[in-house]
RNA sequence: GGUCCGUUUGUCUAGGGGUCAGGACGGUAGAUUCUCAGUCUACAGACGACGGUUCGAUUCCGUCACGGACUACCA
């Protein structure tokens, strides 16, 4: 086989949503499985909808999923420039390659006139389509006097150049996910390859480009299968034989219907983009909310595609090797938040204490806490299973670092009784009394105390937690005592017992 | 409306002419415990419908229904 090369044709229109990233990281897959190169080129043909920071945010959402960009505008290559609106003048040429063997033409309608028609077949229920069964009744070089429209080009009057679609005749084309399609060229249009204002489309400076940068396999979203025939023809016109195409099915939103939208995100709480989108409307993006990059991949790269065997859990390069595009599904993906967090989880639980240590220091941090990093590889130990992100552990354990400002009224008034006071003063004058105070840990010197006395455990053990944490949550009591020491446990009890001690 | 694509539990999916239709997320229950969470165990839950082909269809074919994409001088 022919050196593999893909490549992942974003346009810089804003944020890169992460059916974008899922794309782009099927093509990386792909690649590396075939000891191909993965190629990335900027498609800002459309100054109309051009994003200032857009670019560099698709390049640093690549970069934070560890796909590693083998040829593109940093990187440099053989096959450049790797940006459309550097390559211009090379569309100009092919454009003109299509015109001059008459499979294109120069239209001249304005695109109020094509609206109008486009209105008025709607009203009679039709659609309105510029291919062969109308251009003859419009204004372009193929209905008018050659010295016409000669004239109208030399005058600078604005045109387009559309493609000479065929009339009734069966394209068969082959998709690598969905097999052989056959499209009848009489439904299709002539679509504008070249616009009035210098730029080509995309139809054009994809398949240029495609063929100037010798790229084998096309791998892309669903919502190009459409223009799939056009392309297939485009390639035929200039002779020249197309790559393999792979159209992938799209992200759906995660209820209702349709595909998946920033909107979804916003209703339901989660991240549809990989980072912090910063500009004009700001959106959340997944390294913020605390998901690991490999977590976020392997989660992307499972929804759509499987590996065949009952594996879920896959580093980047374990996904490089067992990768196959046979075997991404047809059908699309609805996304589900809760498996994004299930896969987070997984990648927490393998990460060592110290490493995780070092990352809820940072946090605390931010919240105005200097903890030593030993006490809080012990802290991690304790809450670490429960957690599915590092900024979970700070709730799960912020009682660690502070006593409790109130008391659950709902505890307390269950569990709060009349010889709750006492057993905690007891209680209190035991822990007081014990020399090495860390071993309460380990130590059974309280549960000795509940047993020698015939007490209730539930009865002493729950209005303790009350007072130490505020509530009936957390880790082991003994571990917390441990760990926020003598001096706070009695300080907590005595605060506890003169705002609780009163009822 | 038209063209094309799709349809296995609530979700992601495996499978494939005869299987107990498998796994994961989520759900429920029990166990564990001083609480929550977690963990472990168990349980519930699916081949869109209807016709064919066949000894036999979820799997092949057809029709319908539903869902999706596209239908721009946007990508």
């Amino acid at each position: 086989m022919a050196q593999v090369r893909v490549r992942f044709a974003p346009s810089p229109t804003g944020p890169l949503h992460i059916g974008g990233v899922r794309t782009a990281l099927y093509n990386y897959l792909f690649a590396k499985k075939n000891d191909g190169l993965f190629i990335l080129r900027i498609e800002d043909t459309d100054k109309a909808r051009f994003v200032e920071g857009a670019e560099k945010y698709i390049m640093e959402s690549l970069n934070w999923c560890g796909i590693i960009v083998d040829e593109g505008i940093n990187e440099g290559g053989d096959y450049g420039p790797y940006r459309q609106i550097d390559r211009k003048e090379i569309y100009r040429q092919y454009a003109d390659i299509l015109v001059d063997s008459g499979d294109a033409y120069y239209a001249f309608d304005t695109p109020e006139q094509l609206e109008s028609l486009r209105r008025k077949s709607e009203n009679a229920g039709q659609t309105f389509i510029y291919n062969a069964a109308t251009r003859e009744s419009l204004d372009n070089s193929v209905s008018i006097q050659e010295a016409v429209w000669k004239e109208k080009l030399t005058r600078g009057e604005p045109y387009v150049i559309r493609y000479k679609m065929p009339h009734n005749e069966d394209i068969h084309f082959d998709d690598i996910i969905r097999g052989n399609i056959v499209v009848n060229t009489s439904t299709l249009d002539d679509k504008v390859l070249f616009k009035s204002d210098g730029m080509p489309t995309y139809h054009l400076a994809n398949i240029v480009d495609d063929h100037l940068m010798k790229i084998s396999h096309v791998i892309r979203g669903e919502e190009w299968l459409p223009s799939l025939p056009l392309h297939v023809m485009v390639y035929r016109s200039y002779g020249w034989d197309p790559p393999h195409f792979a159209h992938l099915p799209l992200l759906l939103k995660p209820d209702g219907k349709g595909k998946l939208s920033k909107r979804d995100g916003d209703k339901m709480g989660f991240p549809v983009f990989p980072l912090f989108w910063p500009y004009g409307e700001t959106a959340k993006g997944y390294r913020e909310e605390g998901y690991y990059p490999d977590a976020f991949v392997n989660m992307l790269a499972l929804l759509g595609w499987n590996p065949g065997t009952e594996q879920e859990i896959f580093s980047i390069k374990e996904l490089t090797e067992a990768f196959s595009i046979d075997r991404v599904g047809k059908s699309g993906s609805r996304f589900d938040p809760e498996k994004a967090k299930w896969f987070n989880h997984q990648y927490l639980q393998k990460r060592s204490n110290n490493q995780l240590a070092l990352e809820l220091r940072e946090f605390l941090r931010a919240q105005g806490y200097h903890i030593d990093i030993v006490r809080l590889e012990v802290l991690i130990s304790l809450v670490k299973e429960r957690v599915s992100f590092v900024k979970d552990i700070w709730e799960q354990t912020d009682f660690f670092f502070k006593a409790p400002e109130t008391y659950d009224q709902e505890v307390i008034k269950k569990r709060w009784k009349e010889d709750s006071l006492s057993l905690l003063l007891e209680l209190r004058s035991l822990l007081e009394k014990m020399d090495d105070f860390e071993a309460v840990r380990t130590e059974p010197v309280v549960k000795k105390w509940i047993m020698d006395k015939g007490y209730n455990t539930g009865a002493i053990m729950n209005v303790f937690r009350l007072v130490i944490v505020g509530t009936l949550r957390g880790p082991r009591m003994f571990d917390i005592i441990s760990w926020i020491g003598k001096e706070e446990t009695l300080k907590r009890i005595d605060k506890g017992l003169s705002v609780i001690g009163k009822y």
